[in-house]
DNA sequence: CGCTCTCCATACGGTAACGTATGGTTTGGC
DNA sequence: GCCAAACCATACGTTACCGTATGGAGAGCG
């Protein structure tokens, strides 16, 4: 009859392409014909897969979503006792220079939030997921919900912000001001 | 002869415009044929004041490169004795709600130069001078250069990553969290 | 008045992309 | 071997936008 996992296998495998043109185009680089000629096929076989190009961005950030609040509450997953470890390997997770194309699709998403509200839900659930597993470590380590609250806030800020900079021509020992703010975030 | 006063108006109402596009749309919705109809003329208008689309995004970027330096010149200039309070001064200019404008624009001017050479290199600069700017507010507070340029790399990564952020289903004294942090970036 | 220079409108050809319609190819079930 | 469903290619009409070519209106000046 039906065949469900061939059909959500290459419907996962549009989605993956989408992904991947978005980290490096932005959602406006998003483009139907683009992505089927990256792909090898035509935007027939889109139109079969998706409504249109708008059940496509849709369908990214259905992934985006589940994918990063997977991830934030398997980062965030920690013994007691664990949990500085926890928010260093988080902070490091996420600022790495290894994470580019994270970095690049959450700026293209958070870019696209500013003028599709759907996608500015999304965000906001993402962030507040993110902020609250935080919260939860700073608490388990004894702060107050208040500080525990605008440390997750500083943590995160300072890891899309950073991602954001160039800080090539101002000379410093970046590995030495990373491991200065990283104390001064989480002590 | 020549009337470069009127010329250079209307080329700076052009660019003023864009500016305006940028910070809505992004630079990939700065189209020449609707910039057109926003300032009610058509684009034979434009392609008198400026070579192509190319020129005009090399505008903004001049423009919004010289605005951003004489700025946080600005901001940045003071009386000694008065280095904290003009760090808290800069953060609150940068990271206020009134100027949500002006964080459209670095956020779309910060997404087109992942894919535009010249760009990166106009915030590049930009970026270096501002942290060099309170680098030296921190550094006539008594801190060594080292602490001083990881203090500048943290105070400005949290107002751009803060701006990126969506905390609205995250539940919070804001201005609490924000009296915090700016204490802990800055003392 | 007539000339020139500035500034803009109109018209054009070309490209890219959207979404639809339709037909062709493969594949599993009978 | 045949049918139907899944999957994809091709062709089409439409829209948006780029950049060019060309003409025209108005201002300043002799």
């Amino acid at each position: 009859m039906e065949k469900p996992a061939r059909t959500a296998l290459d419907r996962d495998a549009w989605i993956r392409g989408a992904v991947d043109v978005v980290a490096a185009d932005g959602m406006d680089g998003l483009r139907v014909e683009v992505l089927a000629k990256r792909l090898g096929v035509t935007k027939g076989s889109f139109y079969w897969h998706f409504k249109d190009r708008r059940d496509l961005i849709d369908a990214v950030l259905d992934t985006w979503r589940e994918g990063r609040i997977r991830d934030i509450r398997k980062q965030t997953a920690a013994e007691p006792g664990q949990e500085l470890a926890a928010l260093h390997h988080t902070i490091d997770v996420y600022a790495a220079a290894k994470n580019r194309k994270g970095i690049a699709i959450e700026a293209a998403i958070r870019m696209w939030a500013r003028q599709d509200p759907p996608t500015a839900a999304v965000v906001e659930e993402v962030d507040a997921t993110r902020l609250d597993c935080t919260r939860a470590l700073f608490v388990a380590l004894g702060l107050s919900e208040a500080e525990a609250k605008a440390r997750s806030v500083l943590l995160y800020a300072y890891v899309f912000g950073f991602s954001m900079m160039q800080c090539g021509r101002f000379p410093m020992d970046v590995a030495k001001a990373r491991r200065w703010i990283m104390e001064r975030i989480t002590q």
